[in-house]
DNA sequence: CAAACGTGGAA
DNA sequence: TTTCCAAGTTT
């Protein structure tokens, strides 16, 4: 290993130190680590961002402020928790993950990054961040963050994903034996305030000197990244369904979602399935007058956009499911898309 | 390996 | 307005 490669880890260090952001899963110089945090934040992390995590965090930590108290949670209520987090699945396996620590190994945290791998919803990323930032272990973290900040400072061109294994390699090299759970928080810090994607702060970076992407003039061309695809266009009906009988006035009828697939165990409005032209009132939760509002609701999935009509109906379900107060209807854990719909369905004058 | 899987904010 | 993208994982 040459004189500059070794120095990178020093160097951000002592960057981390002076510089590193003060977040509430983070703990304080001279603090131990709560694997229990560590673990939480990095999955409410992934995929989202420090700012859409950092009330979340907070708000579930007072709740459950452990894994034994999240092993004991009711699972649909950890789900409502989780509404408006988006991949649920996260809030699916987080639960699981807890009775697994609970049940298989005493109710303590695996120490090891192999041990941790196991844990549902556990990637390669988490497990080497929760292994390297909670316990110490010399595990190599690599985020969009560490790729983009590892791409730029060796110049590595190939486009991703098929670069991941040059990065990954670069990664190792430059991951110190110590403080290797400080030094994945302080690549991510960088990655995230000064080699960000779009306007580089390079001016601003401990690493300029050792970066071959500043060197030849085009870091934030780095990494190349394929093109996404253009996403589809699909439509779908949401049913407003309240009650007429004896004390279902003012509720209206909501449904548990299967457990898997999209919005999986998240509790929503009827719909039918989503498809290539309005599916109108197919799949009705309810034989009855529906009214169709003249607005839809528009909702932008990772890999399709979505246009919702809105069916207004009073009547008697057929199927699962239960009477939620209207009035209270923002305490039922919707997922976004459903909130929007419900928004839109109150600002009309049903 | 490609596709499924959410959402909100920045540019 | 549209596109990009954020501390990814699972199948």
């Amino acid at each position: 290993m040459d004189a500059k490669r070794s120095s990178i880890g020093a160097e951000l260090l002592a960057w981390y130190d002076a510089h590193g952001r003060v977040l509430p899963w983070r703990a304080r110089p001279g603090e131990t680590a709560d694997p229990y945090r560590v673990w939480l934040s990095e999955v409410m992390l992934q995929q989202t961002t420090v700012a859409a995590v950092r009330p979340r965090f907070e708000n579930w930590v007072a709740r459950w402020p452990d894994v034994a108290s999240l092993a004991a949670a009711d699972e649909g209520e950890v789900m409502a928790a989780w509404a408006g987090l988006g991949y649920y699945a996260r809030a699916r396996n987080l639960v699981k993950a807890a009775r697994a620590v609970v049940d298989d190994h005493r109710g303590a945290f695996p120490t090891t990054e192999a041990e941790l791998r196991a844990l549902p919803g556990l990637g390669a990323y988490t497990a080497a961040a929760v292994a390297a930032i909670a316990f110490g272990e010399r595990a190599v973290v690599v985020d969009a963050n560490v790729e983009r900040v590892v791409a730029r400072l060796f110049a590595i061109d190939a486009p991703l994903p098929g670069a991941r294994g040059a990065i990954r390699a670069a990664a190792d090299s430059i991951t110190p034996t110590l403080r290797a759970g400080d030094f994945a928080q302080a690549m991510m810090d960088l990655g995230a305030t000064i080699c960000s994607p779009k306007r580089p702060r390079c001016l601003l970076c401990p690493l300029r000197e050792e970066c071959r992407g500043f060197a030849e003039g085009e870091p934030e061309r780095l990494p190349v990244k394929a093109k996404k695809k253009a996403r589809p266009a699909r439509f779908g009906t949401v049913f407003w369904l309240e009650g007429d009988g004896p004390g279902m006035t003012g509720s209206v009828w909501l449904v548990r979602r299967p457990p898997k697939g999209l919005l999986g165990g998240m509790r929503a409005l009827p719909t039918g399935s989503w498809s290539e032209e309005p599916p109108l009132l197919a799949d009705a939760p309810a034989a009855t007058d529906w009214r169709v509002l003249p607005v839809t609701v528009a909702h932008g999935f990772t890999h399709f956009d979505l246009t919702l009509s809105l069916a207004i109906g009073r009547g008697t379900p057929q199927g699962e499911g239960e009477w939620w107060p209207v009035a209270d209807v923002e305490s039922a854990g919707l997922p976004t898309l459903f909130a929007k719909a419900v928004r839109a369905i109150l600002e009309s004058d049903r």
